[in-house]
DNA sequence: ATTGGGCAGTAACTAATGTTACAATTCAGT
DNA sequence: ACTGAATTGTAACATTAGTTACTGCCCAAT
């Protein structure tokens, strides 16, 4: 583990807390679709992520989605520092977009870490920082964007966060995410492939080009 | 200055730190309608809020607003630490709602108390925490309700905030607010005073009952 | 008193998005 | 091969929000 830790984490921290990172932490490798974590989850831990990537959703009462963003390698989960400081539950859910694996650390020791080390306080800062960036991010999105520039953007970052011209989702997963319906997802979906920037195929989508 | 302090942040800080914030800190009030900080501005304070109330807006490039959230007694702004972080511009917009009064922290100050405090660590920390939570909230309101509803809950925060039945804005002023146009904003609060919930008048609305 | 600008009310229309319904196709499991 | 569920395409329609245009009103400045 603690190699796993100086590849992805070494630029991060020093050798003195990558030590402690590998004594306390645990390892897990989850699969592609696993449920990390759901909405009212209590929150036993802190995720560094070392391969894969976390898709992390906003949920309201209903059981509506919207997709916020996904974490990747070397990242960790704003989120869950947020839930482990006010004791409260997750207001967020997380499902692992691909096969990945992570360390998990026990939320005790985030507090210890963040008096001892600067890396770390800055690693903590620098985590919010982005995630409270890509929060506001999806609001322009939401606010000031119409559908189809939506669905054109979520398209590029999917390739991007899965390495690949292929899009492996359905037009009725690509609707929950954008917190839209299977139809408009569907109908927007066939202008670009007449506009030649996508292919659709069943279950998956060909991207041509996006820019 | 330093009285101020305790009073209001006396609960948080403990007496050194109160005593290295009244060093270095500049107290400053500010009128109602004052722009404290404009889209690209470079952060050169972090301000700690002694009573009023600053307006946080987001903006796009076409100039379109949108409200984030209101600062109020005890609280700082994340957005701000988020810019000094990483050194860069402000991406929103902050403008007194009320006559506020305030002490500016140079940005230096910052990471050398994270280091030194648990208590200011704590308050940077809950301060994140707090912001980011609203910024979900907003994105809830925009992502999940209509336009009624979150008409609704823009007045009942305006009533909060303000300490006071009777709103002093325009509908030209609400519909910036929420992104919106006046026609539509018109719309909606006349169904409100045909509901009577809200009575409409020149400049002002005097609420009734929103619940 | 007159004038002009800001504010609010309203109608008519457009655009965007969401909903319902149904058909056609694919595909896995039997 | 048959069946049923999942996926996609498409039309028709409903709803919400945004736009344009015009009116009347209030009020402050001249």
């Amino acid at each position: 583990m603690i190699q796993e830790l100086r590849d992805h984490y070494g630029h991060l921290f020093e050798e003195a807390l990558l030590q402690e990172i590998a004594q306390v932490g645990t390892f897990k490798e989850v699969p592609e679709g696993f449920t990390m974590m759901a909405i009212g989850d209590y929150v036993r831990g802190m995720p560094l992520l070392i391969s894969g990537a976390i898709k992390v959703m906003r949920e309201d009462k209903e059981g509506d989605e919207l997709l916020l963003y996904y974490l990747e390698s070397g990242e960790t989960c704003s989120m869950t520092m947020n839930c482990c400081m006010g004791q409260t539950k997750s207001e967020i859910k997380a499902v692992a977009e691909k096969d990945t694996k992570l360390i998990m650390v026990p939320v005790q020791k985030m507090e210890e870490w963040t008096a001892k080390y600067k890396s770390w306080r800055d690693f903590v800062f620098q985590s919010y920082h982005t995630r409270l960036n890509e929060v506001l991010h999806i609001l322009d999105s939401v606010a000031f964007e119409k559908m189809d520039q939506r669905l054109l953007n979520y398209l590029k970052e999917k390739v991007r966060i899965n390495n690949s011209d292929t899009i492996h989702n359905t037009h009725q997963e690509i609707a929950y995410d954008l917190h839209s319906s299977r139809v408009v997802i569907s109908r927007l979906l066939k202008k670009l492939e007449q506009m030649g920037r996508i292919e659709l195929h069943r279950n998956h989508i060909k991207v041509i080009n996006l820019d």
